[in-house]
DNA sequence: ATAGTTGCAAAAGCTTTGCAGTATG
DNA sequence: CATACTGCAAAGCTTTTGCAACTAT
């Protein structure tokens, strides 16, 4: 995902996949559902920020002066969530953060204890422990979640590496 | 745990490592402590209530007569995770559940999809792979949350095998 | 036209906090 | 007796709900 031509490409595919979705399910094209999409687009491609929260999507298009309520935010992350363009995460007692992306690689995440940022990784282990305990079980595995959790590691300015800001 | 004595001794044990904790950590033995740590203890010995959340063994002591208030239930819960005589599981968007059992073996957790009845799995690997992602991300692994999700299999009357109900 | 959607604010649900009173060490 | 702990209720936070107004179809 680089150039222009890529991007838009893939912008373009990410709205047809949910104008499908509201039409089979019968819902309506408002323009909020399609601007609250592009916003969780755009910071995708152009910031980066491929976990948010709720409230952050809610704080910045307020920001951005369009007009929009929280009520239609969560509805829309539901949405967006039903139809697979967005993947929801519970990284924590009150720490739900939504992931754009359409068809992204398999991975976990570890979670900062300090700053609750979020990283991933893969394992090929734990495919083979899907496998292993769904035999073990007698259950067809559908999907897993793992977190791992960890305090960051310093540097020698006692910045933490990962996220390179001052922990106290 | 099946003789009295030895759901007795337990019992001790249980408490004696919480005096322990408490006082390296200058906490003052209190009664309102010990009963929450008994109401857990009595839960999970006596009804096989392995998994319970914060309201419910407030409620349940308040129904028993036992003047204690939400703040101090929470306080005491943590206490019992700090010391590790009880586990706190993140099973949802807003399922917090407490786990009693001391020197429980480190398990995860296979949910069925059909009828949510939890079961428990131990695998060496998962220890590998957070030893290998906290090493690689610079991060000291705290601990970590692994749920897997299926279908039961189900045996040749169509009853799930792990459950052994009918499945639809 | 008409039902699905929206914004707003209030409510809900779980957990934490502030404070005055209590009891542990 | 000093101060950590407690109960209570209020406050916090994130998410949901109720309702009148709006709008996509």
């Amino acid at each position: 995902m680089h150039t222009v031509k890529q991007v838009e490409d893939n912008r373009q595919e990410v709205k047809r996949n949910f104008i499908a979705y509201l039409e089979k399910m019968n819902q309506r094209k408002t323009p909020e559902r399609f601007a609250i999409l592009d916003e969780i687009y755009m910071n995708e491609i152009y910031l980066d920020k491929k976990h948010f929260d709720a409230e952050s999507l809610f704080l910045h298009m307020k920001n951005n002066n369009y007009r929009v309520s929280r009520a239609t935010v969560y509805n829309t992350l539901d949405l967006l969530v039903e139809c697979g363009l967005v993947t929801k995460h519970q990284f924590g007692e009150n720490i739900t953060k939504y992931e754009a992306g359409l068809g992204n690689k398999q991975h976990d995440h570890l979670i900062c204890n300090k700053c609750n940022k979020v990283l991933e990784f893969c394992d090929p282990r734990i495919q083979q422990i899907k496998n292993m305990m769904g035999e073990l079980l007698h259950f067809e595995i559908t999907h897993h979640s793992l977190h791992l959790f960890g305090d960051p590691k310093l540097d020698a300015n006692g910045k933490c590496i990962a996220c390179e800001k001052e922990v106290k």
